[in-house]
DNA sequence: AATAAATACATGTTTAAACATATATCTTAA
DNA sequence: TTAAGATATATGTTTAAACATGTATTTATT
């Protein structure tokens, strides 16, 4: 399978599942949706991997930059993240582990956690934001009205 | 959050991760569909699991159906799957585990394996089948049209 | 024919996801 | 005020994903 740099190419969901027949065009486009998402991690694991950290990991980096230098508590991370089943408590754990999130106890509430990011993460963020452009534009081949439209037509399909 | 069953009603990607900025567009749509895809998967799963499978086994079931009666290699299977990165030996290992599927050696190349679905698998899928245009349904609240051009533009995306 | 390279699959090991449960704290309501 | 329920997080356990490596077999090369 070739690529020509100056020719718009892509394989159809068929193609790349080698699949012809569907139930009906909802099933294919589910399919369509999951097969995307696996094949936007693979690229962004490509993408984080020299930088020792997962797409995961990332998001909660750019949610935590998001709110500094306030702090938010495990709890809001959870409501703001993509898997509303993340395991959060062992994700900050890890991310504590590379020095690039703090955590303390919230005052307020003693059984909730104060999280905020790190000088470090602020600074591995910071050596990623340059790129990070360039990823979006790699990961998604659309121009800004189709991709609009892609991301409209994702809400309504959870309707 | 409550819906009523007859105002069609969904949620904005901003709303369901409590974000109102992006990069750019793009990074939103990748962010939707990584969203949607974890969105897909909890609903399947919770279909799936009083027939004791998950969505990635029902996956395979359906590939092997597909075929029958022929038999296919696991690679082939590895081919038509959703997820490239997907464990196809232990995963058929569990299928065996619960009888759904037959392996045994494809005697044109010893390396090869021959995977069918077992009659008892074929019976399981048989009392799926009646509810998957629903479970379609359910997941994808699309007209046919909306569908198929969200499928055309996530194939576009990839390009 | 002999060797190198590629392929199909299995398996060992490390890591993380999934799921349930526990603990402390806070909130609500009788 | 006190018990009941809800909430925030941690942790134990089971299961699966990730990654690397091994082995047999086949294909390609010379």
């Amino acid at each position: 399978m070739q690529r020509h740099a100056a020719i718009a190419f892509f394989m159809k969901i068929e193609e790349e599942i080698k699949q012809t027949k569907f139930r009906n065009v909802q099933q294919k486009t589910i399919l369509n949706i999951l097969f995307t998402s696996n094949w936007l991690q693979n690229k962004q694991k490509e993408f984080f991997e020299p930088y020792g950290i997962t797409g995961q990991q990332y998001n909660i980096l750019r949610i935590l930059r998001g709110q500094h230098p306030n702090r938010i508590s495990g709890a809001e991370i959870k409501n703001r993240m993509l898997d509303k089943n993340s395991d959060v408590s062992r994700l900050l754990d890890r991310l504590i582990g590379k020095n690039l999130v703090i955590k303390s106890q919230c005052p307020n509430d003693k059984r909730a956690s104060d999280i905020s990011i790190s000088d470090s993460g602020l600074h591995l963020l910071l050596k990623l934001d340059a790129d990070m452009d360039k990823l979006d534009a790699q990961l998604m081949s659309l121009s800004p009205e189709d991709a609009s439209l892609l991301s409209a037509l994702l809400d309504k399909s959870r309707g």
